[in-house]
DNA sequence: AATGAAATCGACCAGCA
DNA sequence: TGCTGGTCGATTTCATT
């Protein structure tokens, strides 16, 4: 085995430790970080910035609530395809672009497509589900409603088991 | 009908398009906001405090890249539970703790739960399989990989359909 | 609720280990 | 290359409208 070379650019535990903050809160401050790291509030900038070149920080974002925009209805729709040449990867995206679809996962088996739609009205999610139909090789589609939503740790750096911290820190 | 009192609290166009810069980019400064709505920087200010004060900005966090801590492997993994009592809601949560799970959604249909997680290593998939399973009340699980993930349009107010947009707008 | 001025915090520059 | 301390610019807060 020629070594752990695998591109996890040099992290090191100060910046898993930092990504673990700056994921739940960016509004922690360079101060605070700088004093639970004991590190200078620079240094902690540096590094931030470092992170977001290497692409490990892919931005800062607000996280807006659905709810309050009266997105209170989540559906999971399975879409099966007909299977000629490569234009699944087509039909994911033209499913991407559809408004209210939020994520589209290819899987392998009979489904195809896992769809995670979020509306407003039950008439958005059948306008939305049409959608998906008249896309040019979409063969089927079941759909779910979802009662409720365990929108558990998001965040990458908590939800990393110990093996895979320690083969991020083995660099 | 009673007039609409849905609790959009006051969300007027300038809010909504503050929302979508900041949902797509926090880091666009208060100078490019201004400009773009014809407000001072410090009334844009106040109007992100008074999102984030009302709950229609959950935070601002930075998002990591799964793939740069080299979290490779998704699975959608349906869950079947036997259904007692109110049980649900405390196996739901007790999946989202679960090292390596992202997103659990409980649905209506003979899938209970759908569960979507991503870890580093085919091992660590088993491993969270059998955790799951282990579970208290859980009666019967399947999984399937994730070979393409189109994370379209994370962004809520993206995602807004024009209905959507117009009910909030209508308060 | 918005504005402009004052205090505070983050971004950049140069020197240093 | 990465850290420190200081300076500049941006953000946050204050007083006022």
């Amino acid at each position: 085995m020629t070594e752990n070379t695998t591109a996890y650019s040099d992290i090191d535990e100060k910046d898993l430790e930092i990504l673990e903050q700056v994921e739940n809160d960016f509004d922690v401050g360079l101060e605070t970080l700088s004093q639970g790291l004991g590190l200078s509030k620079s240094a902690i900038h540096y590094r931030i910035e470092k992170l977001k070149e290497n692409g490990i920080i892919e931005g800062v974002t607000a996280d807006v609530d659905p709810l309050a925009l009266g997105l209170e209805m989540v559906s999971i729709t399975d879409v099966s395809v007909t299977h000629e040449e490569g234009y699944s990867e087509n039909i994911g995206e033209k499913i991407t672009t559809i408004s209210g679809v939020e994520q589209v996962f290819y899987t392998m088996g009979d489904v195809d497509f896992v769809v995670v739609s979020r509306v407003q009205t039950r008439d958005q999610l059948n306008d939305l589900i049409e959608e998906i139909v008249a896309i040019d090789g979409v063969n089927e589609t079941s759909s779910k409603f979802v009662m409720e939503e365990f929108h558990g740790a998001r965040n990458v750096t908590e939800n990393l088991t110990r093996a895979a911290r320690d083969t991020i820190l083995d660099s």
